[in-house]
DNA sequence: TAACTTCTGTAACAGTAGTTCCACAAATAC
DNA sequence: GTATTTGTGGAACTACTGTTACAGAAGTTA
């Protein structure tokens, strides 16, 4: 009695799907399988479609009726709280076929757990602490493919603490942006290969000023590394054409939620003032 | 609104109880909550008793009526499957064995497996090649916190295929840039909560032109998705202040990299003359 | 652009669920 | 042991939910 989870039956019709019976499928994976439980109308509207919709959509699933369809979650489910770790096996060993975008997407999740290793504990928290400090100014920029990592981690911090800075990358203007630094304070460099030549002379001039580096970099190190205090490295390495940065993103906003949590009286004020507006 | 859940207010009955009413109480405790999520008629048959005593018994837990309380059921479900993440959440916060860094990498992997979930591989494969297409013009823009994904897809689609070009959100100046939008042609949207509402009337203004839509959103659903032709959602839920992004970067990458398999005999040509310049 | 096909929501319909009433059975008190 | 109270299940009733038919909208093709 093999049985087929309704999730797995929604991804097999997806292409014979209408436009809004995805709106459906997209509704009940987005919170699965609750909506499938409440009664259509809410289903309905939870997906932004109408109850005839759901009534098909179900109906295309291959239950005869929606209380059939319910059923089918309801045993699922039980079935799901009853033994999590044989779920866990017979999930690893169901989709043998895998298909692009899960292998992909399993391939990233692992760099991120490679990643983990990769970065000390205690360099990550003290790089966070010393970004939590308020006393020193705080400037951040990064190369070709990394600089709107740079304008995202700028973005938080801006919202949970003053005194930050964005460079931008062109050796021309940095030198303009760089006269206001006074020795000690901290600099946040982005930099991953094909390293830019740009991203090394800013470092050089920020290290000339004794500003401490925090260089967030590619399992190869940058050869900024060498003018920086602290640094973290990803695992960027796909075997592909393109190395994944998804990594430092991850790792920039493991830096954000650490940093607003130690600076949570003042950082919940400032975000308090954004939800507000 | 009395936030207890139901079996709390079931011990609490407890010494009022009936003894029909307790074994309808045990049967529900004893596989819970699935039990409560049956018609009415099905736990009865599983508690040994009458479908009035149900009824009775729920009244007795101070709903107003059945679907009343199968309502608060699924909520709490629901309050239930949101929870690891927040308890993982303030785990790492506290004095543990396993650091913050790891704990919230650990999370981010999670996230991306959830995601491969919710994505219809087939939804995945279209989308990626109508990119690969060259054909048609492939329009993209993105939001507050998500403009920079839409930057970075542009940069290696460019790369890849020619005809890609970025809008930028503000509603000023993104009519002008629609003007050449033909029937057919393909724009890619990022828009996480909370929503853009700049990015919802450049999505209307595609959606008038027939434009083919391609939204990449969080699991909630931007408003978009009701004008959008495919629809790919992603885990963007953390239990902290701020959601996570990363997942879009990766997801992005994916397309980027399955785009550039497609298409591999023109963009490597492309790509080749980036390498030797 | 026009004809055709397919899809989607509205509204009427039908069936089944939840609810209520009443008679009977248990338990307790006298 | 009888009278009274309380609890229980069967059966009728009502209301709501799922279903279906239809007409208009959207999309596709020539």
């Amino acid at each position: 009695m093999e049985r087929r989870t309704v999730a797995a039956r929604i991804h097999d019709l997806d292409a014979e799907l209408t436009s809004a019976g995805r709106r459906a499928a997209h509704g009940l994976l987005g919170n699965y399988p609750l909506l499938g439980l409440a009664p259509v109308a809410e289903f309905a509207a939870g997906a932004g479609v109408s109850a005839a919709t759901i009534v098909r959509f179900v109906a295309q699933l291959g239950f005869r009726s929606y209380p059939d369809f319910q059923r089918a979650l309801r045993e699922e489910l039980e079935e799901r709280s009853k033994s999590p770790l044989q779920r866990a096996a017979t999930q690893a060993a169901g989709p043998s076929e895998t298909s692009f975008l899960s292998g992909f997407l399993a391939q990233s999740a692992r760099r991120l757990d490679e990643t983990a290793a990769l970065i000390s504990p205690g360099e990550f928290e003290t790089v966070c602490r010393r970004l939590a400090e308020t006393k020193r100014t705080c400037y951040l920029a990064g190369g070709r493919f990394t600089d709107f990592l740079a304008g995202y981690l700028e973005a938080h911090l801006r919202l949970i603490r003053p005194g930050i800075r964005r460079l931008d990358g062109r050796p021309a203007t940095s030198a303009d942006q760089l006269i206001d630094v006074k020795a000690g304070d901290l600099a946040v460099l982005f930099d991953v290969r094909r390293y830019d030549p740009a991203m090394l002379e800013v470092a050089r001039t920020l290290s000339r000023r004794k500003a401490h580096i925090v260089l967030i970099t590619d399992e190869w190190l940058s050869p900024i590394a060498r003018h920086a205090r602290y640094c973290l490295p990803c695992r960027t390495e796909t075997g592909r054409t393109w190395d994944a940065n998804a990594v430092l993103l991850a790792l920039a906003e493991a830096i954000i939620a650490r940093v607003t949590e130690l600076n949570w009286s003042t950082a919940s004020e400032r975000i308090g003032a954004l939800e507000g507006d």
